[in-house]
DNA sequence: TGTCCCATGTAAACTGTTACATGATTAT
DNA sequence: ATAATCATGTAACAGTTTACATGGGACA
C-alpha cells in the first residue's frame, strides 16, 4: 500500500473502531470525521475490496432476513501492523485548505461592499451551525460513548474543530467591523 | 464556464491584479493565496488558454531580448462580467479541509502516547513557521503595497490565516497538556 | 403514496499533481 | 561550474465526485 494514500489508511483505521461495513464507515465519516476527512462511497467500496486483496482485511457475507445482504470486514494482524506504521510516519505537510470565501474576498475590490458583507454574514451563520454540530457531537460522546476506547481521541479532534471555528467566527465579526461603512 | 470550477475564476481574478503572465500568476498564488488556494502550472497554462478561447481574456506574445518569450494576458469586459457574477454567487459550502494530523490522532489509541506527542510538537512547529510567514507577508503589504487597490482585501484574508493558525497552536498546547502523563 | 433508512456497487467525468521537456540569463 | 530565476508547456497519472443502478423495510 502506497505510503501517501491516506484515504486507504483512514478506512483501515475505521475498521479498528466498531465500523465493519462500507455503509457504517460512511456514516462514521459523515458524522465524526466530517471536519477533517471526507470519503464518498465511490472510494469506500473499491478500497475495502483492495484491502482484502492486499491481506489487510477479511470479509464475511452476512445474509440478513428482511434486510439487504451485508459484508462485514475485519482488520487482520497485518492490517494492524501497516496502520500503526502509517500512524507513526511523520506528518508531511500542513493542510492546504481551499476556501471559497477567502478566494472571493481576495477579489472583492470588484464588488460592492454590501455584497461582501452579505457573504460574510452567510459564512458566519454556516460557521455557527458547524459549531453547534460539533458541540452536539461532543455532548453525545461525553454522555454516551465514553466507554469507547477511541473516545478521548475523538474529543481532541473535535476540540480542534471547535477552536478553529470559533477563531473564524471572531474573524467574521472583526472583518465586518472593518468593512462596514 | 462552469459555475463550480473555482480555479478558473481564481486565475481570471488574478488577471485583474498586476499579474499578466502564467509565471507571475503562479508566483502570486505561491505567496499571497497560498493559505487558501493552490494552483499548479499544470492547471494555469491550460486554463489561460481556455479563458482566451472563451473570450474572457486576450493574449499578446511579447518577444523579449535576452529572456524567453512572454505571453501577456488581459481580462476582457466579458471576463470582468463573469468574474463579478461569480464573486456574487453565494458560497455553497464551508471548506472541507483534509487534515492528516487529525486523521492520525483519531486513530492514536493504536499508538504510544509519546509518539502522538511527537507528532503534536512537530505540527506545532509547522504552524509557528506558517504564522511567521503570514506575519512577514502582512508586514510587506503594510509597508510596500498599500497603494495597491487590492491590498485591504489581501490583509483580511491574511488575518483569517493568522487567527485560525493561532487557534490551532493553542489547541496543540492544550492537547499536549491533556495527553502528557 | 411517498420518502427515508438500510446496503452495495460501478462508470464516467472531473480535478489536480508530478515529472518531463526546453532554454536563456544572472549571481555565487 | 552550478544553481537560481525567468518562462512556457504537455502527458501520464492519481484522486475524488457524481450519477446511476438495485431493492426491501419502516414510517408518516
Amino acid at each position: 500500500m502506497a505510503k501517501e494514500n491516506h484515504t486507504q489508511y483512514a478506512i483501515l483505521g475505521l475498521l479498528t473502531t466498531e465500523c465493519r461495513t462500507g455503509y457504517s464507515i460512511k456514516q462514521m465519516i459523515d458524522t465524526s470525521l466530517n471536519h477533517f476527512w471526507k470519503i464518498s462511497y465511490g472510494q469506500i467500496y473499491p478500497t475495502l475490496k483492495l484491502l482484502v486483496e492486499q491481506g489487510y482485511a477479511t470479509v464475511e457475507s452476512q445474509v440478513q432476513e428482511g434486510k439487504p445482504d451485508k459484508k462485514e470486514y475485519t482488520i487482520t494482524d497485518e492490517g494492524k501492523r501497516v496502520l500503526k506504521e502509517w500512524i507513526q510516519q511523520p506528518i508531511q505537510q500542513l493542510p492546504g485548505e481551499k476556501n471559497e470565501l477567502l478566494l472571493k474576498l481576495f477579489f472583492s475590490r470588484n464588488q460592492d461592499v454590501q455584497e461582501t458583507l452579505d457573504h460574510l454574514a452567510a459564512y458566519r451563520e454556516k460557521l455557527t451551525d458547524r459549531l453547534n454540530t460539533y458541540k452536539g457531537i461532543q455532548e453525545m460522546i461525553n454522555t454516551q460513548l465514553m466507554d469507547q476506547a477511541d473516545a478521548p481521541f475523538w474529543l481532541l479532534t473535535l476540540d480542534y474543530g471547535i477552536r478553529t471555528t470559533l477563531a473564524a467566527i471572531d474573524w467574521c465579526e472583526e472583518t465586518k467591523k472593518t468593512l462596514s461603512p
